[in-house]
DNA sequence: TGTACATCAGTGAACGCGCGTTCACTGATGTAC
DNA sequence: TGTACATCAGTGAACGCGCGTTCACTGATGTAC
């Protein structure tokens, strides 16, 4: 269906503008004045959809909280392949459905949304970690879990893996600093799982931290894998879980032989 | 001694220009007209250099070449805390003393530029890598000799490796193609390094790929931690050295119990 | 060696464009009575 | 419930700025004789 058609109802167009806008392509609000005032052209393709007479009633926070999603999701799939420091205020709120200014009401400027970014991502890869140890308490296989919960929470949020992996290192930012602070975090708090196992009860806080950095690594180095076969080809996904499920096994070989020399 | 003061000798000045264009903080080719021609300002800071009236001849050739490398080590050090996506033609023409439509007598865009620096920083990179197979023969301790040289090759390089470091990622432009082409190069050649040892010597291509992208990740790891570190504190650098030996070590350890499974 | 002409690295004015940010505004939503 | 006023998310015009790129140019260097 073509974006704001005159003869949409206004119920039609309320649910219209219940999607995000990626999923219909026209603007959040319309490409027209706000509420509905007619303008002044011939042809009907930009004609007002007039929102607000909505048969879901929603609250402003509401609403603002949507604009504020879509501003962060533009961001999202503009980064597919950019850089967040390429990335402008106004591509953004194009990509939103708003006008530039009205960014103004959600972020006090682009390293604003650039922490907002990191701040979700993090999230996921908790979330991830959080999945992984419950897998971990379930399983005789450990790695080949951990292996399974890291490719899915990949698949499930490529966008925001995506934009740790590539912003981690963009430069001397806020958002590429808060990304490492994260990963340190990450990092450490692996470390301290480590510290159960049977075999690593012993081993020193810096060779814990060595091995947890390893493994980190490694396993960052397979989420760019991942994400670089943009195909979603089975196969190539079952060729790099193998060789990732590989490299953390050759790690934990040593380990049983490893002897610490300060 | 300030920029194009009026009262240098011909010959003082025509020194100067012989160092590159960041030693004396004053353009390549001094501020005013090209050759030499007197401007009508009363002051003499933005006088003419008299560039030209040369002690030390200079072929038109030699002069473009010096031009040529002022651009690539003007993006190199912006680069310091950037990102070559929000690096601008103009910015580089800057640092590197000349006008910005001068340019376009080097490299036919920007990208061009890009695609020069990761050529040249391939060059280190293989260096390095030579340098690392060198070691082998002289000594019994490989990781030690190759933590070592890739500590020497990083801080000898530092542009270079945090060029092809930050850049890799960071998005779908030629530069991070060549990259990570490059970088698969790299680790095939150390693949068929590895072949050659005892343990080694029937593991699958398949395994020994996997075990030198274990061992590059980690690498690559280590360097951005020393790229990280900007103070040049010897005894942190001694901290990154000692845990990425160890971390080599350890995937090392697993190889003689590796038994491989398709 | 001297002269006349060609080459071409670098100049500077000019262009149209997208940028971030300001501002006064509009009108639906929220609230107090 | 109805009315009068406050709030504030989003609008659109306007700004000054740095951007990449074009163009005709300048004058030292290079070359042919």
């Amino acid at each position: 269906m073509p974006c704001g058609v005159s003869s949409a109802s206004a119920i039609e167009a309320s649910l219209l503008i219940a999607l995000p806008p990626t999923v219909h392509n026209c603007t959040l609000n319309g490409g027209g004045s706000q509420w509905g005032r007619q303008r002044e052209v011939g042809y009907t393709v930009n004609a007002p959809k007039l929102i607000g007479v909505t048969a879901e009633p929603v609250t402003r926070h509401e609403r603002k909280e949507r604009t504020r999603r879509a501003l962060l999701d533009a961001a999202l799939k503009l980064l597919a392949d950019r850089n967040f420091a390429s990335l402008s205020l106004r591509e953004v709120t194009k990509e939103a459905g708003i006008v530039p200014t009205a960014f103004y009401r959600h972020f006090a400027s682009m390293e604003e949304l650039g922490v907002a970014l990191v701040n979700e991502s993090v999230r996921t890869l908790r979330g991830m970690l959080r999945s992984a140890r419950d897998d971990r308490r379930r399983t005789t296989d450990i790695i080949s879990a951990s292996v399974r919960t890291l490719y899915e929470h990949v698949r499930a949020h490529e966008d925001h893996f995506r934009f740790l992996t590539r912003e981690r290192y963009a430069g001397g930012s806020a958002i590429s600093r808060a990304i490492a602070i994260e990963l340190k975090l990450f990092s450490s708090d692996l470390a301290i799982d480590l510290a159960r196992f049977e075999y690593l009860r012993e081993w020193s806080a810096e060779d814990l931290h060595m091995m947890a950095d390893l493994l980190v690594t490694a396993m960052l180095g397979t989420v760019v894998e991942l994400l670089e076969v943009r195909s979603g080809d089975v196969e190539t996904d079952k060729t790099i879980i193998r060789i990732a499920e590989k490299q953390l096994r050759l790690v934990v070989l040593g380990v049983p032989h490893w002897r610490s020399r300060t």
